[in-house]
DNA sequence: GTGAACTGACCGCACGTACGGGCAGAGTAG
DNA sequence: CTACTCTGCCCGTACGTGCGGTCAGTTCAC
């Protein structure tokens, strides 16, 4: 079908598996993982249920590989622009940048994700993921206290602060269009105004924080799309 | 079962219909609208899934019904405190202090809402709930217009910042325990704090909007529970 | 030959819903 | 008060369907 003139004509090197994991995770992102089913996925490849079964084993197992692909993805990515930004403001703001970047940059697995991310608390083999959810919140509330300690952020809760963050940011796929009239950075600019505003910050770096050509947005593009 | 000493002895007066709808609700809460059926409901309230067929009809006006039911009674609840509240900082306060007291108040009801508000965007049958839910994001926005107009808020998109504030409490489902050791007013007041704050509000304004024995709080407090 | 990719028929089950009937209380006529 | 009917709540069963997963077998590259 969008066979991208791949290796072999007939046989895809493996690209077929991948192929299903991405028409899976658009299944999911559109109607959730309840009712995304192989039927739908085999005939939109063209192929057949078993095939599906073949490469994955069980649904369960397919979920679980669209999450850790998306944390490590996540995690890799923000301790990339970690390395690159040193103030607490900024990398604050960078997680603002790169979580509303996602919603565009790849729709179908943040949605994906976030529509089931409650899946990653109980329900058993999602260890991997919910250790990674986790590492990666915890860089947040690191970076949190970090500014706490620097005096650039008000005292306060940080895992708490972690939380009201992130929900902002993972109940974007609830109203967010991509193709909608508001940009993507400017949502991430009101964002991040907002959130670091609410932390104490000066208004000058909140400015420069939230500013869609300043250090922090400029940063997260560069690692978010290569 | 739990008859709360009825009227009729043989003949609940309709209450068992509601007492479907609140097992029902809970099981929604519990493990998503999908995986919820009515077997298990019916089990649990020891009649025949026939019972429920016959009060209800469908699952899906079911589902209808409990988001009707939860934002009526939000909306409600909303309009009587911003009779009793003039301060924006405070209306907007009471709004984040109701909307976690809900966590706890009935988190059932709560929790299948925010589970599944997606169902309002899209599905037919869900044009009321979505109605009362669109007017009461018009509420906050309205809120966050007056104070702006009135030089409280620093300028900025009103949806915008809705859409960032209801992101927060939606999102508490995924992570808040009532029985947890974090306090639903304490997570108000951090709320509060961070979000007042981050829209230009005096420190004392937003000490005074933020505390859990303040106005805004003891407003929301009255007002949701009875 | 060996093994991976893939097929297509099939199983078992869970679930929403339809349907026919039972049963108890309210209303009504005598 | 009695007898009869009406009505709404409720039951039990059965049906259709959709879906996850199994399995024996085929094709094809190395």
């Amino acid at each position: 079908m969008t066979e991208p003139a791949t290796v072999a004509p007939g046989r895809a090197r493996g690209g077929r598996r991948d192929e299903i994991l991405v028409t899976f995770t658009r299944h999911v992102a559109e109607r959730g993982y309840d009712r995304a089913n192989f039927g739908d996925v085999a005939s939109e490849l063209g192929l057949s249920k078993g095939t599906i079964v073949h490469h994955f084993g069980t649904k369960d197992r397919m979920l679980a590989e669209v999450q850790e692909r998306y944390m490590r993805r996540a995690l890799d990515e923000a301790r990339a622009f970690l390395t690159r930004l040193d103030r607490p403001e900024h990398r604050l703001a960078a997680f603002v940048h790169a979580g509303v970047r996602y919603q565009t940059d790849d729709p179908a697995t943040t949605i994906a994700f976030q529509r089931e991310v409650v899946r990653l608390t109980d329900e058993p083999g999602m260890e991997t993921a919910r250790a990674q959810r986790d590492a990666y919140r915890d860089l947040v509330v690191g970076v949190l206290r970090d500014g706490e300690a620097a005096g650039v952020f008000v005292p306060g809760d940080a895992r708490l602060r972690s939380l009201q963050m992130f929900g902002s940011l993972h109940w974007m796929w609830t109203w967010f269009d991509p193709q909608g009239r508001l940009a993507p950075e400017a949502v991430a600019a009101e964002f991040c105004r907002t959130l670091l505003r609410g932390l104490g910050v000066p208004e000058t770096a909140v400015a420069q924080a939230a500013d869609p050509d300043g250090p922090a947005a400029v940063c997260a593009r560069e690692v978010v799309v290569g």
